[in-house]
DNA sequence: AAATAATGTGTTTATTTTACACTAACTAAA
DNA sequence: TTTAGTTAGTGTAAAATAAACACATTATTT
């Protein structure tokens, strides 16, 4: 290293310390939240989205988002996001990436941590409608506000990534569903054509659905069994688990 | 949901305006980067730590972070930190988690960004020694300052998952290293042992080693042959790639 | 009663993963 | 120079896992 450059590798080594001591006085940036939130109906995977209320972006769809307030832990954020928009609190949530480019927000410095939920969409009825909140399908998503449309197609890997880890997609479900519900679900998170045979045949060998012994009403057809989810038995064996494999 | 839920949550919802005409005026929080950087030597994982030179946490050892700069994107940010510490600029990079609870810090509200860095320690040697600045055994690394063990273990389990499913250890190792080498490195960093055939076969059958024609020197035994790392197949091959799977 | 639509079920084949042992090349010590 | 020690290099058989695939059943609709 040149000393020219080791010298000023130490006078930035010396910035850092300011981190201890003089935290009240340094210059600090804004904090969001933006929460990218899930939901299934009708076979299709869908995400919450709000009109956009900035000048620049006007009539463009965005995010869920808010400032981090002072006194807030982070991903308590999230849940008061979710909380105000869909009256849900008991939902899965889970942080997913940090936007921090400088011009990412037009109004100023704006870093913001995204957050991906996964909500049972019959839960949530669409009570709270400001800013025309509505559910769009992730297949017609583009154009969003500010950054969000890499936001969101981050939170879309990542789900799609996570859904074959673990089987959180099952927070997209009712709580009783059948097989078919279940795969379909599958098939929408992953935009892929699944065997339902061996679909099944997994399923049952995770060993973690149980079988409620009811059948699905109201079907055209021959209605299927209905299951629910065992998650305590999931959360003993969640620590050897390995994935999913589609 | 209640009414009074429901104003509540109309009340927060015009908060969110806020951020679109008053960042400047909005209360913000103190962001920093810290960066959890790995590198391997004789055989063992590991990470690089400096005494922290806070008050309470003093004798603690600590992550390498500074706060970012409010002109400066947050990647940037983690860049900086490894140039300054590490003298590298071309290194492997990426974002890992943000921490953001109230009390992480006793300075005040510091949320930071968690980056894991590997480094091919051979290309590194210590130059700038400020702050008791060594590299630590994974294996040893308890009782860090602040949050830091936390973010730590997160890095770590991070990386033991990525390394299943891109090859990014080969950031840890020399150019030229022979497969005794890269299995000891991912014996290394998963904390397991690999059946040496098995592993073999499934490195050259992922077809991104390149065999220099070249031997071991000074070592007291048979010389392995050298190869190195192919990394623009491995761009190519990288948006079909699904993982390594020891 | 016939047409439609989805459920439920097993086997065979192909692929992938695992377990495992000997000879060759080199060094160091006797 | 012989011998002991250490790691390199190599293939196959068995086991486990994943993929492909068809038909009888149960309900609804017309």
């Amino acid at each position: 290293m040149a000393v020219s450059e080791k010298e000023h590798a130490q006078k930035n080594i010396k910035t850092f310390k300011v981190i201890q001591s003089e935290v009240e006085s340094i210059k600090r940036v804004a904090l969001s939240v933006d929460c990218v939130i899930f939901g299934f109906d009708e076979n299709k995977l869908k995400v919450l989205l709000i009109r956009s209320d900035s000048k620049k972006f006007k009539s463009k769809w965005s995010l869920l988002g808010d400032l981090v307030r002072p006194e807030e832990d982070l991903d308590a954020s999230a849940y008061r996001i979710l909380k105000q928009r869909t009256g849900l609190s008991d939902v899965y949530l889970e942080q997913v990436h940090t936007f921090g480019e400088v011009n990412r927000h037009p109004a100023g410095r704006v870093v913001t941590v995204a957050y991906c939920s996964l909500i049972n969409i019959e839960h949530y009825r669409l009570k709270i409608l400001d800013h025309e909140l509505h559910w769009h399908d992730v297949e017609n998503i583009k154009d969003l506000a500010f950054d969000h449309q890499k936001i969101f197609e981050r939170c879309y890997s990542w789900l799609q990534k996570r859904v074959q880890e673990h089987p959180l997609g099952l927070n997209l479900l009712p709580s009783k569903f059948s097989l078919r519900e279940l795969q379909n679900l599958y098939e929408a998170i992953l935009n892929i054509k699944l065997d339902r045979r061996n679909f099944r045949k997994k399923f049952f060998a995770m060993d973690f659905l149980v079988d409620l012994e009811e059948e699905e009403e109201d079907v055209p057809h021959r209605p299927g069994k209905l299951y629910k989810f065992d998650y305590e038995k999931y959360e003993m064996k969640k620590k050897t688990w390995s994935g999913i494999d589609f």
